[in-house]
DNA sequence: ACTTTTAGTTGACAAAATCAACTATTTATG
DNA sequence: CATAAATAGTTGATTTTGTCAACTAAAAGT
């Protein structure tokens, strides 16, 4: 690996950290913080689940995910019941209103994107999704 | 574009945004915040520049670059000198031992980027870096 | 000349994130 | 079994990060 590899790497860092950044910066336009996207995501796809769960899927503070889940219940979003196999745990479940406010901002987050692709040919956009696997594919091997 | 593409992106978005969040936290080891750190690479690669050019390069508020930039000539790493075109403007340079900071903090990063790849073979990194070169290439037409 | 922009600073504040202390369970260990 | 150590989650205090608006001063536009 040479330098100008490295920096090939991070030149790409950069780029990459600026689109999620127009990304990010379009949800917050939302009823949610950031934060708050994020964990109701993993609520949504993990579910049922723990508050470890997605803790550690998100590698999130503890004190901070309980105040967002505490927020979540309070807004009818989340419920949460004793968890049957550990007495110190509670097992959350989006509520209808908590999936049906998951799919809003899904689907806006979808159309964002759509809107900052839409410059991009058909072909185009079919490669950089390619690049896009394959990226994945061979960075996954070197993370963790 | 289909739903599915548009899932692909985002999971690929999803997944970079882990891999930036390791490398930042690595630097957040450092003496530097990341936002600290960012304003020093831009100093280090526009200098001498004025802060409205390191505000819109890295989009940040001009409230809060003016009191990074204050730290930064309290630390020492930062000179400002009257403009000569714009009175109301200052021109940044780096200290000596800003730039050293910089070198320091960009050897440290490159060096965690290193150690993130050591588990891909040559072939995969060359890979790897190609597919990066392709996307950002792509992307940047769909940009702005 | 005057209005409007632009560069930068500052104060007040809001949001995001961290840390440590604490309770209550569960798991491990002698 | 007893009790020590680890884990799940909550809460309060604090720090860091980021935003907003008001302000000064210089520059540019009309």
């Amino acid at each position: 690996m040479t330098e100008k590899d490295i920096q090939h790497i991070r030149d790409f860092n950069r780029f990459y950290t600026n689109i999620i950044g127009l990304v990010d910066n379009h949800i917050l336009n939302s009823a949610y913080s950031l934060p708050e996207a994020r964990v109701l995501y993993e609520l949504f796809h993990h579910q049922p689940c723990t508050a470890s769960t997605i803790m550690t899927s998100i590698n999130m503070d503890k004190g901070y995910l309980s105040r967002v889940l505490k927020s979540f219940e309070k807004k009818g979003l989340l419920a949460r019941k004793q968890s049957k196999e550990d007495g110190r745990a509670s097992t959350l479940v989006l509520t209808a209103k908590g999936s049906k406010e998951f799919e809003s901002i899904n689907q806006a987050s979808a159309s964002q994107i759509k809107e900052l692709l839409s410059r991009l040919s058909p072909g185009q956009i079919k490669e950089a999704i390619e690049h896009m696997g394959q990226l994945k594919e061979i960075l996954s091997k070197a993370s963790l």
